[in-house]
DNA sequence: CCAATTTACGGCCCTCGTAAGCATT
DNA sequence: AATGCTTACGAGGGCCGTAAATTGG
């Protein structure tokens, strides 16, 4: 069977037109090369060298075949280099699921991050509903996924990833849109819209826990981009994370609240995952650790 | 050393994950092929699949350095296959010089034959003055050269390809425009345009041959198609090979000659060259045998 | 006669296959 | 207990290197 080692041998004898220079680059003796020249002219049934007594000339298959066979040599020895790489994290690809609205805070400063640090990575990033994200990990449709804390995780690695305060958000109308800061009684009486409690149970809980007496609740809606719409349609206000601010809708105001709870974006891992670039993600995630 | 081998036996384990049915797919049995695969990894210091009592997964690196094993496998037996073909001159390129008039005559015939036959090998046509066709295939420029006999064959191999007969060509006002046929007697006393006889000998040597009387010549020019666009403008008359008809230039007629002397095109071909697709050329050429 | 490649031959390493070992379900 | 991969070990083949033969200028 042809072998990586007479593509390499006839290499050299086509590149120096010389089996002794040739069988010296190598760290050979001739009668080796010889051979394994012979050898594979014969297994190809094709004449690649004219060998003459002074000179050895390259026949045109042969000539065809060397730019064959240095493209084939290249192809392995980049095949090894990246599979090298690729083990070391160094080249691959990731795939992250989040949580829409993280795309307002986590996932540009992480993703740009790993980007600067780690080029050759390519990143797959897959909007999700927050219910999905711990599922999606587990099942392996994603590496790595970005959203809160989703209660019950099954044997998921968690880094802590964006901290932040909950703000009111109310249309821009309201006679609260200008106050300074929020208390809950002063939102005691309004009509709340929230995401759904089997969505994102942990904001949920930290709203509801802020609020002392439980609120009216007007509607539900998953998203917290279309709590913040619905709210500018004057449907009622809402407590969203303060990064949805950076939506920059002007018919509503984000008002901050008094004692605001913390909410905490966490990067949901599976601590057996496979894909050597998740150790460099999840360093990023580390130093971008909130204080 | 990293050996074909060991990628073939790396896909078959990746494509089953089983290493039982890989080895029998090799007809082989396990333990090589277990070797096989752990030296592979050991050498390339890269783990590809996760041994599992049950079942074997490829690690991401193992699925990526699949893809490139696959194709380098493919890329070897491509390269055997075409080296083959190239031998059989099935595949491969073929550069033929030519005097420039032969693309009115035997040029298309022959390369429309030989396009179609052999569609895998390409033809790089070079137009060139008669006197460079020998000396260009003798030093290998031209695989091989179409042209009129140099008269001074020094090696090479000819075939005949394609025989015309000479006519006078003369301006198509000239009192001889619209004979049917032409004597020397008739042209004796006109301003001629020739080839020089450095360039075109044989032509040269068949029109003199002809024309009982030395003619009077105007001026020499080398190549046909200009000697017939000089006649255009009406500075003299010519006897050129009848198939530059074909240029249908509309101020020259052609007139036929009476026992018009044949001429000939050969095919010239070193008798020790060494590109196989010449042996097809030379069975197309052989084919078009003028009867 | 010299340069260069191929052929001859002995020693060694490497690989294969059988058989035993080991781990997981 | 059964399946499936790995390790152990002996036999065989192939490859390398030294040395001799061959070919061509």
């Amino acid at each position: 069977m042809i072998d990586i080692r007479q593509l390499r041998y006839f290499v050299a004898v086509a590149e120096t037109l010389h089996f002794g220079r040739a069988a010296e680059r190598l760290h050979v003796t001739q009668p080796p090369l010889s051979r394994q020249v012979a050898a594979l002219e014969q297994e190809l049934g094709v004449r690649l060298i004219e060998r003459h007594s002074r000179r050895a000339v390259l026949t045109p298959a042969g000539a065809r075949f060397l730019e064959d066979a240095r493209q084939i040599i290249a192809a392995l020895d980049r095949a090894c280099r990246d599979a090298r790489a690729w083990q070391s994290g160094d080249l691959g690809e990731l795939t992250i699921g989040f949580m829409m609205h993280a795309a307002y805070s986590s996932v540009p400063l992480l993703t740009r991050r790993f980007a600067t640090a780690h080029p050759d990575v390519t990143l797959h990033l897959r909007e999700t509903l927050p219910m999905m994200l711990a599922d999606g990990v587990m099942e392996g449709r994603f590496d790595a996924a970005i959203g809160f804390d989703p209660g019950t995780r099954r044997g998921l690695a968690t880094s802590p990833l964006y901290r932040e305060p909950l703000a009111a958000v109310v249309p821009s109308d309201h006679h609260l849109a200008s106050a300074s800061a929020l208390t809950p009684d002063q939102l005691a009486g309004e009509r709340f819209i929230l995401s759904p409690a089997d969505v994102t149970p942990t904001l949920r809980r930290a709203i509801l826990g802020w609020l002392a007496a439980p609120p009216a609740i007007l509607l539900e809606t998953q998203l917290q981009q279309t709590i913040v719409s619905l709210v500018g349609e004057g449907l009622g206000v809402a407590i969203v994370p303060e990064s949805l601010r950076r939506l920059a809708m002007t018919s509503v105001r984000f008002v901050p609240l008094i004692d605001a709870p913390m909410v905490e974006q966490l990067l949901m891992v599976r601590p057996d995952a496979r894909n050597p670039a998740l150790t460099h993600l999840r360093a990023i995630a580390d130093s971008l650790q909130p204080a």
